[in-house]
DNA sequence: GGTATTTGACCCTA
DNA sequence: TAGGGTCAAATACC
């Protein structure tokens, strides 16, 4: 898909709109003590709306280009075929025998984060419906001890709750500093989740990153491929990261991301006609 | 042949 | 001792 493009702009507004009604979600269940409430169905719907045109863009965008082997994507990625009928809620971690001390947890509609994550197992879990997927940042060769466990939502599957282990020391992290420190509309910066300064903050330690912020990681950690063994530990995309379509040319100053798609959505300008068209 | 993923085995902690 | 986390050989895909 190429970069700016009206597609990869609305695949990236929907991405943050998913990210957004996960979150959403995950705040209407911790505030209600009611299981299924009328806003956390509403939420949900919501999920799935965005689940469908982001598949439905995702397809058009790859253009059919897929690295996956056949069988990988339904269980890599946790998306099962049935839905879960039994809410067993995921007990996050009753452990963390190795790695990092530093544990943080969200749960998202998308598993991509802007980093450039490789899978290094999978393991079932007991009492959960759904793998657990175990993920290193794919500059361990560098030095980055960075890892995420990711497993999908028992009470959501469309959503995935996802655990970081490790700071990266990639250089991800200090790019998107430096591109959130430019003048960037808000709403562009905080993936829809808060506009406040300490959830930006927080989204920044959190590592959930705005589509807007992943090609700036990607672009600092992928400058260099790392190779770590024989059996060739190089960077990949894994699939969700290919879903990550931001459209952005990240060199352009901040006076220019103004006049970026994303902005032009925002303030109403945006070209939709071009989008319908392409679908 | 190069690279990414799978998966069984092992390690380690509670 | 059970079970979660990681390793690494085997395998699949391009």
């Amino acid at each position: 898909m190429a970069l700016g493009s009206p597609t990869a702009v609305v695949l990236e507004l929907m991405t943050m709109g998913y990210q957004s009604a996960a979150y959403l979600g995950e705040l209407l269940r911790a505030a209600s003590p009611t299981p299924a409430s009328e806003q956390q169905e509403l939420a949900a719907e919501i999920l799935r709306c965005c689940d469908r045109v982001i598949a439905r863009l995702s397809a058009g965008a790859n253009g059919g280009r897929s690295k996956k082997r056949k069988a990988v994507e339904p269980a890599a990625l946790g998306v099962a075929a049935g839905t879960s009928s039994s809410p067993d809620p995921v007990t996050p971690t009753k452990r963390r025998a190795r790695g990092a001390e530093a544990v943080r947890e969200i749960t998202s509609g998308t598993t991509a984060d802007g980093f450039i994550w490789r899978k290094y197992g999978q393991k079932e879990i007991n009492g959960c419906r759904h793998p657990r997927l175990y993920y290193r940042c794919a500059f361990r060769a560098q030095g980055c001890a960075a890892t995420r466990r990711v497993q999908q939502s028992q009470e959501e599957p469309a959503a995935f709750v996802i655990a970081y282990y490790g700071e990266h020391t990639c250089g991800g992290d200090a790019a998107a500093a430096a591109w959130q420190e430019r003048e960037m509309p808000p709403a562009v910066i905080n993936s829809g989740a808060s506009n406040t300064s300490a959830a930006a903050a927080a989204d920044r330690n959190m590592g959930w990153r705005t589509p807007a912020l992943l090609g700036v990681e990607q672009r600092s950690c992928g400058g260099d491929a790392p190779s770590e063994t024989s059996q060739g530990w190089s960077p990949s995309f894994s699939s969700e990261v290919e879903l990550d379509v931001a459209g952005f040319d990240l060199d352009v100053a901040g006076a220019e991301a103004y006049s970026s798609p994303v902005w032009e959505f925002l303030n109403g300008s945006f070209d939709w006609e071009s989008v319908i068209n392409s679908l």
